[in-house]
DNA sequence: CATAAAATTGACGTTTACGTCAACGTCAAA
DNA sequence: TTTGACGTTGACGTAAACGTCAATTTTATG
């Protein structure tokens, strides 16, 4: 009992995460997902649903596909050769820049949200 | 002297920020700019450049330039009235939940970023 | 077993956010 | 005066990220 059995039919990752079963395949064509099939149909596995996940999550930061398909590609890839080893921190550091860099806009912005907040509450108190 | 009297051409701002003169045109025609003009050529001040300033962080944010304009346009709003102020609210209520998810999973990111770093190198220094 | 519900594969359409010409105006420097 | 740097307005092109049919199959159910 290592790995959880659970599967998943498109429709249900698709219900569960409030998106369409289109751009659950339209994950696939890209490289994202690679569910096996039951016959024809899409059967996805627990690590299927953690790179759905994932991928939703990257997509709420503003990353592209493309950029998702690196950084999760990652989570699989055990290969260990030196290069590219080497190749991946450097990956890891520009996505780790990037976010850092994000974390410091949003802190600015919430302040500036604040501010919003408050003059409109000011403003609509006096009214 | 309380407003700083300093313009810029589209050049120097596309040079400052890194864009090109085509995007800031384009940020116009989309409503978040409007700058003056000398003639025919476009005169940019302080304010248009703490705009695209603003601009340029939502696209970092991930948003889009819809909703930069709905943050934006309401720095400069000033109107009052109470229907108004309410509605304004909302949409910041709205950006600020939208942020603070971004924080989250900006921190769970960096935490899996860190532990990928990790691995890493205890990979390569056994090599 | 018939029929509806759910899945599949194309294939074309759409929106966003610009890129990339083309064709023309303008003004200072050589 | 011509040349070249910078600016302008169209207008069409493009990549990303799906939406939206259509035509078929498969699967589940009364």
């Amino acid at each position: 009992m290592t790995h959880d059995p659970r599967l998943f039919t498109i429709t249900e990752l698709a219900a569960e995460f409030d998106i369409t079963s289109r751009t659950i395949r339209f994950y696939e064509d890209m490289g994202l997902l690679q569910p096996s099939r039951a016959g024809r149909n899409r059967v996805y596995t627990q690590r299927d649903r953690t790179r759905l996940k994932l991928t939703l999550r990257g997509k709420r930061l503003g990353l592209s596909l493309q950029e998702i398909k690196q950084l999760v590609g990652m989570y699989d890839d055990e290969s260990g050769a030196a290069p590219q080893l080497k190749a991946f921190l450097e990956i890891l550091q520009q996505h780790r820049r990037q976010l850092e860099q994000q974390l410091d806009d949003i802190e600015v912005t919430l302040a500036e949200i604040s501010q919003h907040e408050k003059r409109c509450r000011t403003l609509l108190s006096r009214a």
